[in-house]
DNA sequence: CAATTTAATTTGCTTTCCGAATTTAAATGC
DNA sequence: GCATTTAAATTCGGAAAGCAAATTAAATTG
């Protein structure tokens, strides 16, 4: 028998194949996953009895074909909850999400500036997934897993957090704390990772296996997914994509390192280059604003510093290309304002800076979401826990 | 059962783990790899049968404890014979291992210097194995698996070249044309990532099951051992760290491009500021040596050009931890000249250029080898498809 | 030489999952 | 309206993998 050695087995393929499609009938299950019908039926059966996935009763645009009809399988929503959340440097982020990806609620705490102690952020997020719980009428309790995202770098293998931006500790065990907090169990996880699994769950990586997320805000960050799952190095801390450099003895980054590109295309970095051209200002996004509106009008200072950053990070973007070979590059975001790295003269430049070869360079996409994007994918995340669980479990006692 | 669903099955994984560990009792590989004592021995039994595995019979060390002493299991070396082909620009070097992977006979002939067609080629290789073969007094029927190394770009599942600097076609189903030709199953890679087989399994990587081979020869290649397995991007063209970008409009690389890491540290990049340096000089090593000297000396210009190399490969070097984070790395090379890279210095400077965490850097080792490593890599290559073969098969008819 | 210790094997059983045969639920033909 | 066809799903018997517990084997110790 297959038991002692735990390796994925049937039930988890089966669930995670119907989760992914949406909706499948037992026959295609068995040709796309190599299982036999025969199984399929057997193990399907189970997870119906277990209400981890429901029949879908008609499919109405099907009609004509002879034969019996198939009956589409679907996961059964109401099996588990799961949350995500996302905390940033002014609030933390929630979505409630039943067991088939739906969202079932959201909600959006402020979160004092500054670094908290981990027993008070724990608390916080404690209060918000209970407020979040609240929204539909149930509790904490009810939840079957929480995602949580973090900046920083955070091992999440072990739930620890070396270091954030919102911590006044080093390596805390914080995924244990939060689990133990909420009594629901916690992952933790980097939050540009988030943003991958995000994408891959809902979004435009959705079917990919391997695929790369960049995204932009305060710094660059960047998500890996290798043969769909997310790659995070040996001691959890990579693709700090931010980070790598891009000019010998470049211009100082906020690490203190130089030659970042961070230090060329991010926020700060646009504008302490701004404050010398145009003068300084008093709004920080204004100022940006002000240095993209100079450039289009031709101002030579201002275009010469935009450009710069687009070029800059277009040969970033080529190196990522150039060693992963991934199949599809993501560009996410949340705000319009880096628009001009985004553009297509930058992607041109990329396109030109890798090794040519007969294949076809990698497909670039833009995806811009909101501010519940990171929330979404740390659910996606907790999701994947839950679903490994309740396949694993026999049964599930829903309450 | 799980015999209908092909996955790695326990055979395999035993056969493995024996062969990783060299000699090993049965009661440590149930303990490692998680497998049941019973089913240990069910399957070792298999395994002996098949003449696969063998007993060591007195394990003379381990005397003075009590109890039924362990006996050591080790792969029979007789059970197969795998050869390794590597294709350079002068000549074709080869060894024969056996299924343990001792070194049975190696052999090399001279190539003529330029393309040549597919055919040709598969045949020189053909008449080389045969050659190899014949030096233990055997025949190239008797090999179990041929892995080929080649330069270029490699598609190495599907075992096409798409262009190689020794074929005079491109798009070429090498591997099926080498099987064809010599009655053996052919496995052909991009030579690199044979380094990177070499080191993993008789080498530093030994054990490591993360890690990134950086090889200098004329230009920079990379192999990525991920999980154990190499790891080649979407389309088997990936880790070109040569050409990664270290500078906006830099120095012109051989590929056309312009600020690849090569075009700083490649012999000829050297030669070319060496020549400006120096005045010209008809022989090319002799070249690099007077440059290398002339900087040892003093001479600022000279001094000017390696130091820069150095500061380019460590920022290259930076840019490959920041992104994978990986564990080793292991910096390999033929030939003594390219020291300067690889000195304390450049490593320094990599350390300080990478993100800064808790957790220690990696390590970085130097790793000098010979001309048959390549070649050792190749039969360490097809010896890992002889052994899931032999694995999957009951029995082996050996001859 | 009996007791002890540890490794390896044997035995009986459980679990998983397949193939083949069968049943079911429709559409179609007459 | 009823037999026929078609395709999906299910049932049934069996085979393989692999475990736990009991047993055997080979050594040391007192």
């Amino acid at each position: 028998m297959a038991f002692g050695h735990q390796r994925e087995d049937s039930r988890l393929i089966l669930l995670r194949e119907i989760s992914q499609e949406g909706r499948i009938p037992r026959i295609d299950l068995a040709e796309r996953t190599g299982i036999s019908r025969a199984t399929v039926t057997t193990i399907t059966a189970d997870l119906l009895r277990d209400g981890l996935i429901e029949e879908i009763p008609r499919e109405d645009g099907a009609a004509g074909t002879r034969g019996r009809p198939r009956v589409d399988l679907k996961i059964a929503g109401a099996a588990h909850l799961v949350a995500g959340v996302k905390v940033s440097g002014s609030r933390i982020s929630l979505v409630l999400m039943d067991f088939e990806g739906s969202q079932m609620a959201e909600h959006e705490v402020p979160l004092g500036a500054g670094r908290h102690s981990p027993e008070a952020l724990a608390g916080y997020i404690g209060d918000a997934v209970a407020a979040l719980a609240a929204k539909i009428g149930t509790e904490t309790a009810q939840i079957s897993g929480v995602g949580v995202g973090l900046a920083g770098t955070i091992d999440a293998g072990a739930g620890a957090v070396h270091w954030s931006p919102s911590l006044n500790a080093r390596n805390v065990d914080f995924a244990a704390m939060l689990t133990e907090r909420m009594g629901v169990p916690t992952y933790l996880d980097n939050d540009a990772n988030l943003v991958a699994m995000a994408e891959k769950t809902f979004g435009l990586g959705r079917g990919r296996s391997d695929f790369i997320v960049v995204t932009i805000e305060a710094g660059v960050g960047m998500g890996i997914i290798l043969g769909g799952e997310i790659y995070r190095g040996t001691r959890g801390c990579g693709a700090e994509f931010g980070h790598t450099k891009v000019q010998l003895e470049g211009a100082l980054c906020r690490c203190g390192q130089r030659g970042c590109l961070e230090a060329y295309v991010a926020e700060y970095a646009l504008l302490r280059e701004a404050d010398t051209a145009l003068g300084p200002d008093t709004s920080l996004s204004g100022q940006i604003a002000r240095l993209l509106g100079a450039a289009e009008a031709g101002d030579p200072t201002a275009a010469s510093i935009v450009s710069r950053a687009g070029r800059m990070f277009a040969m970033g973007l080529a190196n990522i290309v150039n060693i992963f070979d991934p199949e599809l590059i993501i560009l996410a975001g949340e705000q319009m304002q880096f628009d001009y790295l985004y553009a297509d003269e930058v992607i041109a430049e990329m396109r030109k800076s890798i090794v040519q070869v007969d294949a076809a360079p990698p497909e670039v996409v833009i995806h811009k979401w909101g501010n519940l994007m990171w929330a979404r994918g740390a659910a996606a995340y907790a999701l994947e826990f839950v679903q490994e669980r309740a396949a694993r479990e026999g049964r599930v006692d829903a309450a």
